[in-house]
RNA sequence: GGGCCGUUAGCUCAGCAGGUAGAGCACCUGACUCUUAAUCAGGGGGUCGCAGGUUCGAAUCCUGCACGGCCCA
């Protein structure tokens, strides 16, 4: 049982205080991680020995082979292994002796030694002095098999991360990515800024919000769905190129693409419209996959994705057309609703934006490629422009990959009048029972008044195209502590508050 | 919200024509000075997800619930 395992680490600890060893000391001056380590002694042959070197590093002990007088053991840092050797004859009896009894797997112990190469020629570092850095006080996973259970592995993601590396990698991929996205917009001259989380009227996109409650106004308040509208605010206040990259709330389902709480990018750039924006999207993510796999071609649940610039363009009318065989400008609603009843879609609402939406979600799955979905219908894009060729339609583009939006894009709508018509419109749709349509924000209205430059926008979902980078199957998956429900977690307590 | 599958030791998993619970790793004790899933000997550890029901008897069959996974809405 669990509890034998705790105590028995409880009265080592005890033990060792005795000894006036603190199992919790303050700092440890580590020199050289396992990287570094690797880098600069991998070239040893087997046998040879570098007793001049001082190698100085510190990690968590993974596994332990003793041997009676002496003992290999593991230890990983946050780039990787190496593996330690220490010997009683070199340490000193008593020394050694602390070692067998107090260090065991799960400790994080500091290491001065030099470097060698085992017989069987594994780069090791020979122990003379070593140090406990913090005892740990459970038993880890299975270090052959590493840890299974989902549930586990989403509750207590810092389990998952020590028993399997390719869970650490994810989550350094995933930040690797970020920082990259972060350097290339200010490359090219964007400026990060910041917007309110909580809003008044949560607007910028179509999500039913979360509601909370400030209590010194006494007031309902939302958590944001997306930042657009307050972005677009810093263009007409002057700034030319800014983005945000934070977490938007959306109160909706929950699958393996669709998370409460997610992270986007956005970005904004004045005098631009939808083509620019379609470049700087090719370019980024191509260039972050680039960076990531050093090539434009990733392999994502078995099927090859190629990032190679340009991308697909495709025109959403078209598609719908060419698939489905209905045309979403010129059918009269009853063909539309009649194409939708023929594959068994019921529409919660009947208004002919849900229809739109509706009949290209039955398509989106035969997208894979990375493609950019354009031109969508003014009735579903009520932030977007007005097409120059067509005003049915709007100059705007979703980039589709693997049938997944990953985000979405327009040339910005800066006409006040035509805004606050669709406003309206979205209004009617909300009386029509569509809880997810734009709500009326008549300051933004007026900030459109003050005048908008020609700007183009763009978002980005930030988790599912770490998704696609690291071939992971479901958005939880690159989400370190993703929603679960809660509860009623007796190992956590037991013994913990009691006691 | 609906359907299917799952939940047994800390971890990974066996056990299921109903007869009182097992392995490997981990843990504890001992042996062992180049191992790497180290090895060898011994030992401890389980309200078999929860609650009911059927039965002389339930981890095993039935019902409900919780949690998780996958699919659909």
């Amino acid at each position: 049982m669990i509890e034998e395992v705790r105590k028995q680490r409880a009265k080592e600890v005890e033990e060792l205080r005795l000894l006036g060893i603190n199992p919790y000391p303050y700092r440890f001056e580590k020199k050289h991680d396992t990287k570094m380590i690797h880098e600069s002694y991998d070239f040893l042959q087997p046998g040879q020995v570098l007793e001049n070197e001082k190698v100085i590093t510190a990690g968590r002990v993974m596994t332990i082979r003793l041997h009676g007088k002496s003992c290999f053991f593991t230890i990983r840092d946050f780039n990787g292994r190496i593996q330690a050797y220490i010997r009683q004859e070199e340490v000193s009896e008593q020394k050694y002796e602390l070692f067998k009894k107090y260090v065991a797997p799960g400790d994080f112990v500091g290491i001065i030694g030099f470097p060698f190469k085992s017989k069987t020629g594994e780069l090791t570092i020979y122990v003379k002095e070593f140090q406990l850095l913090s005892k740990s006080r459970r038993p880890l996973p299975e270090k052959w098999h590493g840890l299974k259970d989902k549930e586990v592995a989403y509750r207590q993601r810092y389990v998952d991360m020590i028993a399997n590396d390719s869970t650490l990698e994810r989550f350094k991929i995933r930040y690797k990515a970020i920082s990259f996205i972060r350097e290339f917009l200010i490359k090219r001259g964007f400026v990060e800024v910041e917007t309110p989380i909580l809003n008044f009227i949560p607007g910028g996109g179509a999500a039913k919000p979360f509601v909370t409650k400030l209590e010194a106004l006494d007031c309902d308040m939302y958590l944001r769905i997306a930042p657009e509208l307050h972005l677009k605010r810093y263009i007409v206040g002057g700034f030319e190129k800014v983005f945000e990259l934070g977490k938007n709330f959306r109160n909706e389902g929950i699958s393996y693409k669709h998370s409460p709480e997610f992270t986007s990018i956005e970005v904004y750039q004045a005098y631009a419209d939808y083509h620019d924006m379609m470049e700087l999207t090719e370019t980024l993510i191509s260039d972050l996959v680039l960076h990531l796999h050093g090539s434009y071609k990733v392999t994502y649940q078995g099927t090859e994705l190629d990032f190679t610039p340009p991308w697909k363009r495709l025109k959403m009318r078209e598609f719908i057309k060419e698939k489905l065989g209905v045309d979403i400008l010129e059918d009269k609603e009853q063909v539309l609703e009649r194409a939708l009843k023929d594959r068994g879609v019921e529409l919660d609402t009947n208004t002919r934006a849900r229809m739109i939406e509706k009949l290209w979600d039955l398509v989106e799955d035969q997208v894979i490629q990375p493609t950019f979905l354009m031109d969508h219908p003014v009735e579903i894009s009520p932030l977007a422009k007005r097409h120059r060729e067509d005003p049915r339609l709007t100059e705007r583009f979703e980039p589709i990959i693997f049938g997944m939006e990953m985000g979405n894009a327009f040339s910005e709508l800066n006409d006040p009048d035509d805004q606050l018509e669709r406003f309206k419109a979205q209004l009617k749709l909300r009386d029509a029972g569509d809880e997810e349509a734009h709500r009326m924000d008549l300051d933004f209205i007026r900030a459109l008044e003050y005048g908008l430059p020609p700007t183009g926008g763009l978002g980005i979902g930030i988790d599912r195209l770490i998704m696609l980078l690291t071939d992971s199957p479901s958005i939880r998956d690159v989400i370190a502590f993703p929603l679960v429900t809660q509860s009623d977690d007796d190992d956590a307590f037991e013994g913990s508050a009691a006691e």
